[in-house]
DNA sequence: GAAGTAACTTGAACTAGTTCAAGATTAATT
DNA sequence: AATTAATCTTGAACTAGTTCAAGTTACTTC
């Protein structure tokens, strides 16, 4: 049986479940190891899980019309990868999420998460807080994409999430910071040379 | 006493509440007239209340080092506002909140808030279902600053919010689609002679 | 309803960031 | 260890969008 640990202390940070509510909660979850490169997410399917990474790394990202890529999210252990849209919304995905190292995940289905949270109050609690916290940040992403410069959008991730910055590759990361790859290398060569 | 119905018929959108529950929640609500270009928020203060437009619309703001304005969020009738990082850490507010016309509000109090969704299943459930679906769209939002033209913004919006283009001063408009006024009058000149 | 202020328009000069292309590094695969 | 594939670097040419400044239109307010 694998170690859901991890993940009820994420949880316990906010509210506090029973020991039967965790086990009900544990019981919907499967554990899955994912290859480096695996796709978990793509456009057309209907993303029925939430994914709470054990272990690895992941990004979401976006293929637009031209063919380029737009990470939308970076995740290492003990976050969430989904495409949130196709997820809430239980409609097809406009994005893919593919793992970025061999990882292992846990996974919760729609309707599961759906019925257990309308009958274990400090679940919806849960999930509540916590998604109020990511939107209160996604809404500081969209402030710093639009009033901030490229150098600055990376200084302050970098300040930020030290542990990522030099885990994933550099195309990743120009473009979820929304900047080309090219730009976000000249960046970083002039931070060397000061 | 006022009128709750456009609320509470906003809540039955996602969740059942008693008469008791709803009786619950309209008590810790007060009820404010607010004349245009006054702030309800401010930098520096810690925001107290989530707001609920009853009629109106405002704007939430940032004003960045240069003194220039960019819009977080735009509301109008049956919207919330707030500066929601604020609101959720109870920390001082880096944002302003304006009223672009004379609106009538509804504020309830974090602390109040926070107790009545401990105690009331239904409503927790109501702010977890509909802050997910503001972070699915605050993601959207994301990317089309990250992918999209300036251009290619514009028509999303005037699309999706034909009632509120034309109703919010444009200098508003371009701040929250993230170019510069002159640079949104010319793409209307532009469509204009399309 | 005149005067003053706030909002919008227009064009010209400018710049932050992109695109393209070719070469240099690094990592994966046999 | 050699080969192939991916990723990163560098510079030159380019462009979407900004900034500035001056003029116009439309609201407010007294």
């Amino acid at each position: 049986m694998p170690d859901y640990a991890p993940l009820l202390e994420n949880i316990r940070r906010y509210v506090d479940l029973s020991k039967v509510e965790a086990d009900e909660l544990t019981s919907i979850i499967t554990t899955t190891r994912i290859k480096r490169r695996q796709f978990i997410i793509q456009p057309g399917f209907i993303c029925h899980s939430r994914t709470y990474i054990v272990n690895g790394a992941f990004r979401v990202f976006y293929l637009d019309d031209d063919g380029k890529e737009h990470t939308v999210s970076i995740g290492i252990e003990d976050w969430f990868v989904t495409d949130f849209w196709s997820y809430i919304n239980q409609e097809p995905a406009t994005n893919y999420a593919e793992a970025l190292e061999d990882s292992m995940i846990f996974q919760m289905q729609y309707k599961d998460i759906e019925s257990l949270c309308k009958k274990i109050h400090p679940l919806s609690e849960y999930f509540r807080l916590t998604t109020e916290k990511a939107f209160a940040y996604s809404r500081r992403r969209v402030i710093s994409n639009i009033s901030m410069t490229a150098e600055q959008r990376y200084d302050i991730y970098a300040a930020k999430y030290p542990q990522i910055v030099h885990r994933v590759p550099q195309y990743v990361l120009a473009s979820y910071l929304g900047m080309s790859p090219e730009f976000l290398s000249k960046i970083r060569k002039r931070k060397m040379t000061l």
